[in-house]
DNA sequence: TTGAAAGCGCTAACAC
DNA sequence: GTGTTAGCGCTTTCAA
């Protein structure tokens, strides 16, 4: 351990490659990087030595030599990390990462309060990733909006703001989502919808209304059944317990995510009125939260897992400079259960 | 863009800011590095420049010339990552996360399918990452086992072989927190107390059932009701329809995770039966599915945000060279509701 | 306390 | 097709 000259643990260099393949340096870096232009001979050569000094290349000194790091950073604001239980964001990570493993970068996973926002921004900047994936609900949050100017950037979820036209997205169609879950009910023999959507400073929570909305107008329903949610279990709950105590009548609910629905299976269940007979219940998100729920939640499926792949996938092409659609909306599916 | 000598969009290197700051590089980087044999108005000059440059340090060239990176890596066996909805790994991930992002270090997430685990471990020693933090529930995965031997490794949960005995680890106590869930039962009056336990070769599905046997031995009570799931709502259900198809009484059940007792909770009903009436129902893991059951669960609660952060802390110690217990043990806090 | 100089391990012209 | 030669941006002895 203390021998200056020789070390059997030291990490073989290319060098040391290059000495025993017999060749250049320059050629066994064409090899690791599939270049063409090398003999089979000589490319197999190198091969072996590669495998007999069990060779890994070292990630700083390619990346400083080359102007690349291979890295990707995930940023997740950190007023997201705490609803990181969502299984829906942890699935979106779980997407990203997937997809990731299966090119040759690596993914940096970046957690930024708020306050570390400007920090996190000079990181993304300083030339230390190749691109950045952003995960948020939250469209307040426009810290990173101008970054796709100069890096590639995939942002997940509708950018709240206009001032994040130029950057690409992918998101799943929470409009057309939402009004086939009313559509659902309506279709059900329910007229007397109520919704209980989430903030309307998050595009999820806007736009699931705007589908109810949509659904409403479009066969002549009343829209005045409305309360809002912070998408947790309990506000759903509260929301539901609002609604009832309206007075007025509902017999179909759509709810914007499941966790508020199964808040609102609480409320329900408190009133003595029973699913589907009384109320007609629909979700949006099809999580364990609707699975588990009794009875089983009829809920609109987002494919998450697909989303943080599309997201890593569109990222891939964006730094490769293949052409891409700034805009790549996922569709959703209705998952008819118990509920309704 | 084109120009050769002037790119006002080029990031700043410590040379600039030497160069404005009118001292040399080697000063630039005891300040950015935070050496005290700087003059504190030099400090003050060279940090002026850097915050009028905007100046980031190159991780690459940084890690290049210092053979350190800054960087842990995150491993998460692909098995593993399928449940990676499973709130409680996502709280591991978070605490990490959250942990590391007030150090130096970057996470570096790697998922890593059983096929890929010889590259993950050669890019693991290959000098890319200064220590790692392992996250797996699977014991039959004995890849990292000898990691530990040449780089700072942290393993979530307990390790599952002996294979593993010098390594570090930090987990949440199984074996009391079965205990105690299973001598509340008792305490509540039940006799006839069944278990639905994990997999037995996964720590957690086995040290549950180890509790279970611990308590109901201590107070000799019979231990025949045994059944097995794979910790999914589904295997929970099917695991208590068999135990009800036994025909044996039972008036208390101890479930190895909430997941299962969810699922349970469904048989239970099925079979006409009453929560807490006439099976009080105890989980494990305090997730959501517990908080939105009916009755809400009564279950033990695992500090996992807490798990993932200890991990962290205990990697950084590792790598500083400081002294750190093999073993960190975190309690776990039985949460009383309605299901008992 | 500060500066000069020598690399860290690799890639990328350029020449052969 | 392959080798030579400069660096990439930073840290780190070693002198001063």
């Amino acid at each position: 351990m203390t021998s200056e000259k020789l070390d059997s643990h030291a990490v073989p260099t290319l060098e040391a490659v290059a000495a025993l393949a017999g060749v250049s340096r320059a050629t066994v870096s064409r090899v690791v990087n599939g270049s063409t232009k090398v003999t089979p001979e000589v490319t197999e050569a190198v091969t072996k030595a590669i495998a007999d000094l069990n060779y890994v290349p070292n990630r700083a000194a390619r990346s400083l030599a080359s102007k690349r790091t291979q890295v990707v950073a995930l940023v997740v604001p950190e007023s997201t990390a705490k609803v990181f239980a969502d299984p829906f964001f942890a699935s979106i990570v779980q997407g990203a990462a997937l997809q990731l493993a299966e090119t040759e970068y690596t993914l940096n996973m970046v957690i930024s309060s708020e306050f570390k926002a400007d920090k996190t921004r000079r990181y993304l900047m300083g030339g230390n990733v190749d691109g950045a994936l952003i995960v948020s609900h939250h469209s307040g949050d426009h810290s990173y909006a101008h970054l796709g100017q100069s890096l590639p950037v995939v942002f997940g979820g509708r950018p709240v703001s206009d001032a994040e036209q130029g950057s690409y997205f992918v998101d799943v169609d929470n409009v057309a989502g939402a009004a086939g879950a009313t559509e659902h009910l309506i279709a059900r023999g329910r007229r007397n919808i109520a919704i209980i959507t989430g903030p309307q400073d998050m595009p999820a929570g806007l736009d699931r209304l705007t589908g109810w909305r949509r659904a409403m107008e479009a066969h002549g329903l009343d829209q005045s059944l409305i309360e809002y949610g912070d998408f947790s279990p309990t506000s759903g709950r509260e929301a539901m317990k609002r609604l009832l105590d309206r007075g007025a009548p509902i017999d179909g609910l759509f709810a914007a995510n499941d966790q508020m629905a199964a808040g609102a299976y609480a409320s329900i269940h408190e009133a003595g009125l029973s699913i589907p007979e009384d109320i007609a219940v629909v979700g949006y998100d099809d999580d364990y939260f609707g699975l588990t729920a009794t009875p089983p939640l009829t809920t609109v499926h987002q494919p998450s897992i697909g989303l943080g792949e599309t997201m890593a996938r569109v990222l891939v092409k964006l730094m490769s400079g293949t052409a891409v659609d700034r805009v790549t909306m996922l569709p959703t599916e209705l998952v008819v259960r118990q509920s309704t």
